[in-house]
DNA sequence: GAGTGGTCTAGACCACACG
DNA sequence: GTGTGGTCTAGACCACTCA
């Protein structure tokens, strides 16, 4: 039987399986279960809450499926041990952002246009060496002030249509969204200088230390882009949050 | 009806829940649901799959925490519109990431004592100006070669035995999973100098950019610790992947 | 009212780990 | 063998939406 005295107002108002896992939670929280303990167990939980055991199932495997705890068929629930953290980082299309902050958003295009794909870049669109792609290199501002350089490769094949888009509208980003299936993809971020001609775009001395986030974009079966995208660092970041 | 118990490890003996939950999202990888277009609803799933009810709302309720379905209570299922895209992103223990490499992971500790917070550091712990602190600042190599000076400010009351531990064999960050009760966190990355001292530490020119990760932990009601993570922009880099 | 998802139950069979 | 988690069932009640 539940011991009354802890305080927890709609406590009655919730879903059982809801109850049992803040119980949990709110245990893992006050650290009752250190990383690597040995948590209770469906059963003690089943008898404790008077649910069944569907139920405390059901809180136990969302938690685990969140990552905070850790299940082995035919041992027990352990508290996870938090080695790895992984964090929600979101990289949403820079026109939605910079809207969301109430400012204006402007692209330029410096270039559009099919060209012939040398060797390193095709390998990396999967593409035969001199395949026709298609490229395009945009500057993004906010309010005026340029803040990313995008420069795209697209293959065709998955976006015919791409090079007929009026990008100082809709960003290379969200026109790929809404005309391919998108699947998966890797992307690096790192912190480099610009190229000379990228400085020159952005407005930049070509020493500034700049955020390079370089994506690759893919059906199941093929490339649809990739993208090399040059923020000037004294103008922009990244930031994210993660909860166990 | 097979009453056999024989296991049979290679074939379709996939669970139920899983069955329906890959032709789900097999129909949605080929473009069978675009965005926005209605689902089987768990009545149709059922009698198509031969399942439970129960089994099909585990399948669909799965594809929804991982974001490829909307559910609406009294409307349906609705493959998921991917206007927002957000990725995993993994912030690993950078003893681990070294040692995971093949490689020799080593720290230096220059500094580590008690402090007095100044006021801005005192606000961003959530401590009152002039408190005690606890203050680390490590570098950590990769054979031999700097890839992170990790300055940190800690918390003592979430950590009381923090400078007793031996940072050169177990870094802040794994101490402090180890010995608190980790909530959520949020940071930033950023591309940026380091400062004249970190350059030096780190042996790099001080023009060279860097990737600055500055990181805030917490538990529920306190910050843990303040830490921030320089890397040189030649030696290091994140990289990541998402699935819708 | 008909259809949808949200949730719970009481029991069942299984695979697995450990003593 | 005992205890653990992994899964499934067949039904049930509810809240919600829409015609």
């Amino acid at each position: 039987m539940a011991l009354r005295t802890l305080p927890d107002p709609d406590f009655a108002a919730l879903a059982p399986f809801l109850r049992v896992k803040q119980f949990l939670m709110s245990g893992l929280e006050a650290g009752r279960w250190p990383a690597g303990a040995l948590m209770p167990s469906e059963a003690e939980l089943v008898s404790q809450f008077g649910v069944s055991r569907m139920t405390v199932n059901r809180a136990l495997r969302e938690l685990q499926l969140e990552g905070l705890v850790q299940r082995i068929q035919g041992v027990g629930t352990f508290a996870a041990a938090l080695h790895r953290v992984s964090s929600t980082l979101t990289l949403r299309d820079l026109q939605e952002e910079i809207e969301s902050r109430g400012h204006r958003h402007q692209a330029s295009v410096h270039l559009s246009r099919p060209e012939r794909a040398a060797k390193g870049l095709a390998g990396q669109l999967g593409l035969a060496p001199g395949s026709r792609v298609f490229h395009t290199l945009i500057v993004h501002r906010e309010d005026g002030l340029p803040l990313q350089c995008e420069d795209r490769f697209v293959n065709p094949a998955c976006a015919p249509g791409y090079l007929d888009a009026d990008f100082e509208h809709i960003t290379p980003t969200r026109y790929l969204f809404q005309h391919t299936a998108l699947w998966q993809a890797q992307y690096t971020i790192e912190s480099a200088r610009a190229t000379p001609r990228e400085a020159r775009l952005l407005g930049i001395d070509p020493a500034e230390p700049c955020l390079i986030v370089v994506r690759r974009t893919c059906t199941r079966d093929a490339v649809i882009t990739l993208a090399r995208l040059v923020h000037p660092g004294s103008r922009y970041h990244l930031s994210g949050e993660f909860k166990p």
